[in-house]
RNA sequence: GACCCCGUAGCUCAGUUGGAUAGAGCGGCGGUUUCCUAAACCGCAGGCCACAGGUUCGAUUCCUGUCGGGGUCACCA
């Protein structure tokens, strides 16, 4: 397993202060925390240790600090604190090689996960439903989950599970005698608006309500015509579908969906009325287990004998595990699912199967604020559009301006306005609801992915006209206080990668990419003002060639970053 | 009513798993371009971290309670 240069001197200094105090390093490595950039890189309290040493904290600092020597660290007590700093050297060189030796793959490593694999079930749009802006939080979280886990070394097997069984079929089926065009049958648009119009006359009208139910129970007894019509709908469907996914650059490993379980149903009711056993209740067929007060029961056919999602979703756990027998399962799914998935995941459980505990629900918030003014769904086409077109004003500005060079200005807008949209969602945390706003959205202005992406694009002309990166550099020489934060935010990637793994949490990648251009921009605009601070410096080969190894490090670690978040990385903007 | 999220600057959000002076963007005010891309950079203003207790050397962070917002609670997915 390969080890980031912050990682081992996280792990040398715990073991020197383990050592030291005479305690396995393990226990120490939690307590060492990342230091205030005044005090320096690393610290370690020392107040934890004062009531069994009988001594003041800073009296035990200092005594540390005294004791302690590992190469490549400074090590001095302030206060309580005992803190290491990373000097010049080796530091500089170790971090600026880090990056540029693994290029695009920096911050991964494909020994981590290796023999392991992930299956990610995530964006499972239902058929026939217009794809809504708040898709994009399953469909991105998802998509960079899977990039991260792959840069890992993971196989990930990539599902999209499609909504394609179930009553809404029968609403569209119905609705389409009523009110569909049959020369239009193979138009989404289409579609969505026979949906909208059959879904809301069912509510209003429960005879009509009963005639969708009814066809759906059609298709689940194999009904031949009705089962055609659906294939007609769910192609429709798919089609429009992976229009709108290639816009956003994702491909999955699997397009499949709930209808893969039909006729499978029965075989799946059999093995849990083996263990843990079912029961009627009211005239359904739920899963018999003692429940919490107040909680539903799972319940796997309805009073018409017709299955539901719980169902189906055991079928497909256990089917994804057959095909690829995981190591873990995951759900990208929102937060309101949350009592769904604890159900399903408890039934496996007490199904008796192994793998049931590597089952995750991945959850994530609400997007507010979503509704258009006539009370629709703000859908993500419209949205992606409408982005492109504030970009192509300001692009037709800069190649006007003689500031960009660009052969399709009209790619170069896309690219630019699906970094805005991806990056305004992955920048939050997934748990936590988000208000959804235009003009957030569509602002390309302060930390934003076109930010992001503004920055690649400058490092990668400044070394363009700097005459390219390097092959050798004397890093002694990167020592503004610019070169070195900036070194310090490059440094972090590859443990960030990891977290962002472990916690399902891409924007973790994404926060850190703001403080690497943040850094990088500060850095590149002193240039403006002081002339012997600018990368390429005039009449210092030595010096501009050690700025232009770190700007190198920054672009690769930005565009491997950006990568990761499925962020284009267009040379010019 | 029960359970699950959440409450941090005017707005939108971070806060490295309990540590040093709580940060950023937007918005506001003031600056920076004959000079590597101004989609940038710098400065100023703006905080009872919802409230009250508790645990701890130390709490925005952990626990309990209260208030407030959102969600879920068997035949939709």
């Amino acid at each position: 397993m390969s080890t980031s240069v912050y990682s081992r001197y996280r792990a040398a200094f715990a073991q020197a202060l383990a050592n030291a105090l005479g305690v396995p390093a393990a226990d120490i490595e939690a307590q060492v925390k990342p230091a205030e950039p005044a005090h320096g890189d690393l610290s370690f309290a020392t107040f934890p240790l004062a009531k069994a040493q009988k001594k003041a904290p800073p009296a035990i600092a200092a005594g540390l600090a005294q004791s302690l020597s590992v190469p490549g660290l400074e090590i001095k007590a302030v206060g309580p604190y005992v803190n290491a700093r990373f000097p010049t050297l080796p530091f500089t060189a170790e971090v600026i090689d880090a990056a540029r030796s693994a290029g695009i793959r920096y911050g991964g490593d494909e020994d981590a996960g290796r023999g392991k694999t992930v299956a990610i079930d995530y964006s499972s749009p239902n058929i026939a439903k217009p794809i809504g802006f708040h898709h994009i939080r399953t469909t991105f979280l998802g998509h960079c989950i899977a990039n991260i886990y792959r840069a890992l070394g993971w196989r990930v097997e990539g599902i999209n599970y499609l909504g394609d069984w179930g009553k809404q079929f029968g609403l569209v089926a119905v609705g389409f005698q009523e009110y569909g065009d049959p020369a239009r049958i193979d138009d989404m648009g289409h579609l969505v608006e026979v949906y909208v119009k059959a879904n809301k006359r069912a509510e209003a009208e429960p005879e009509f309500d009963e005639k969708a139910r009814a066809f759906f129970r059609r298709m689940e007894a194999g009904d031949a015509e009705a089962l055609k019509l659906w294939n007609q709908f769910r192609d429709t469907s798919i089609k429009g579908f992976k229009k709108i996914y290639a816009r956003m650059g994702i491909e999955f490993e699997h397009i499949e969906g709930e209808s893969r379980y039909q006729g499978k149903m029965d075989a799946v009711i059999d093995q849990i009325a083996k263990k843990p056993g079912v029961k009627e209740s009211q005239g359904a067929l739920i899963v018999d287990l003692t429940y919490a007060e107040n909680e539903p029961p799972i319940l796997l056919k309805k009073n018409d004998g017709s299955t539901l999602y719980a169902t189906r979703d055991l079928a497909a756990a256990q089917d994804r595990y057959e095909r690829f027998q995981f190591d873990k399962s995951l759900y990208v799914v929102a937060q309101d699912q949350a009592l769904h998935f604890r159900q399903v995941f408890r039934a496996l459980k007490e199904m008796d199967l192994p793998w049931a505990d590597r089952t995750v629900h991945v959850a994530f918030g609400r997007i507010h604020g979503m509704s258009t003014r006539k009370g629709q769904v703000v859908q993500l086409n419209d949205v992606l559009d409408e982005a492109r077109e504030r970009v192509s004003v300001k692009v037709r500005e800069n190649v006007e301006a003689g500031r960009i060079q660009t052969d399709d200005a009209d790619a170069l807008s896309e690219q630019i306005a699906l970094g805005a949209i991806a990056f305004g969602d992955l920048k939050h945390k997934r748990a936590s609801d988000y208000t959804f706003d235009w003009d957030e959205v569509l602002s390309f202005e302060g930390h934003t992915g076109p930010y992001l992406q503004y920055a690649h694009a400058r490092a990668v002309n400044v070394l363009r006209k700097g005459g390219g990166a390097p092959a050798s550099y004397d890093a002694a020489l990167l020592t503004l206080p610019e070169e070195q934060a900036l070194l310090r935010e490059i440094m972090r990637l590859p443990e960030v990668v990891r977290d962002a793994a472990e916690q399902y949490e891409p924007s973790l990648v994404a926060r850190l990419l703001l403080d690497v251009a943040s850094a990088l921009s500060r850095y590149y605009t002193l240039g403006n003002q002081e002339r012997d601070k600018r990368i390429n410096v005039e009449g210092n080969d030595a010096l501009r060639s050690a700025r232009l190894a770190l700007i190198d490090a920054a672009r690769v670690t930005l565009a491997a970053g950006l990568t990761l978040l499925g962020i284009p990385t267009p040379d010019n903007m």
